[in-house]
DNA sequence: CGGCGATGTAACGCTTCGGTTATTTAACGC
DNA sequence: GCGTTAAATAACCGAAGCGTTACATCGCCG
């Protein structure tokens, strides 16, 4: 991707300059969604000019929608890295939630963009091409674990893959997304470190009570 | 409140203005937040003109607060009608999961008012003085249907309420909030009478199962 | 080395939007 | 009925905000 030529140092790089500017806009968005952001913030803080975000985006929507494309194949590609195959169901599945909220912790941007879609009704989504792909191995994925679980005889039979998804999912970007006002009604700092750590082992718990077969 | 004279019709009704503008905004605000929606469009919806909101209200911000307000108000006031003191403790724990996914599904509004209160990092709610009192109630009933379903001996002990609480809004809220990408990413659509059925159905069975001693 | 497309800057235009001012009109006590 | 106060209207203002236009400059290839 660096190109042959990394010493030779451009003045003017097209490719650099559309980093930017995504990698400014995912912020500006993720801080403030769609409505909220402002073009010339995000020139700014792309150290480019407005009209470069029109030359190489056309419209602030669509460089919404190109955000919002990366962050879902990022995290796709991420939990992809996982290499859950080679460990015992239990074990793969524990992982995954892990990481789902290791994920949404580290990448806090990633809720803040499917919240601004889902406002919009996922107008954006709807028009992307790529996301059915990375979506579908994520699903077999899932699928995957459970039915390792059922032969190792762990887990539970007739569990719906795409459930336990959007479960995992949920149990993890709730409690992220509304850390603000959960903070207010529960009285405590939920994003305190006991209180985190609190919550990643009340998850696991969550789907592991979910799936398998015996809770000790 | 309706005072003394009910029978006569008056033309200029303040409480009656400030009513629908209150019922104009939660709708403007849950479908655009509070960025994306237009003071005039409020004054529209409610018939009302925009200077009589900012007689009444003063500011935009300060409307989202008591439209926000009144959304923790409503639905903290709806859980504490569901008495289920008189219930067993694992009845009660389903009627109140039963109770959160029915309030999301026909109260759309309050999870998108949630949402963009969140993305301002609470800052109306942080002003509120009444959230307190109500969200304790609620942790209180969790709390006590929790105790009451150990000393039955159907419950496992020292479970944190608060934890439970999140989890019970967020298998719900997550799904709901998430519907339109969620239609997309897992290619069916999440809002489907069926789909509708078997969600609630999966999440009495994840809260049951991390609560109950024995699972079937 | 010269021209031409790709990269970049700056300033502007037209609309929208939150909030205000000027003005009118209904209700109600006296 | 009449004057005062509260309720309501409409026209307006200054500041942003999205998108464009006009203009400068770099790099590359013949």
């Amino acid at each position: 991707m660096t190109g042959p030529t990394p010493a030779k140092p451009r003045v003017r790089d097209a490719e650099a300059t559309q980093k930017r500017i995504m990698i400014a806009a995912k912020k500006e968005f993720a801080r403030s969604g769609l409505g909220g952001s402002r073009v010339d913030d995000i020139a700014e803080r792309a150290k480019a000019n407005k009209r470069m975000i029109y030359h190489y985006f056309e419209s602030k929507e669509l460089l919404f929608q190109r955000v919002l494309e990366e962050a879902y194949t990022d995290i796709r590609s991420a939990e992809r890295k996982l290499e859950l195959d080679h460990l015992d169901a239990k074990s793969a599945l524990e992982k995954l939630v892990r990481f789902t909220w290791k994920y949404y912790l580290d990448n806090p941007e990633f809720i803040t963009l499917v919240n601004s879609e889902n406002l919009h009704k996922a107008k954006h989504l709807k028009k992307s091409e790529v996301i059915h792909v990375v979506s579908r191995r994520l699903i077999d994925m899932v699928s995957g674990i459970l039915d390792r679980g059922v032969s190792e005889g762990v887990f539970r039979e007739n569990i719906d893959p795409v459930q336990l998804n959007i479960t995992i999912a949920a149990i993890s970007y709730y409690y992220l997304t509304n850390r603000f006002t959960g903070s207010i009604v529960f009285e405590r700092d939920l994003m305190a470190t006991e209180a985190l750590e609190q919550r990643i082992a009340f998850n696991i718990e969550t789907i592991l009570r979910m799936v398998c077969k015996i809770n000790d």
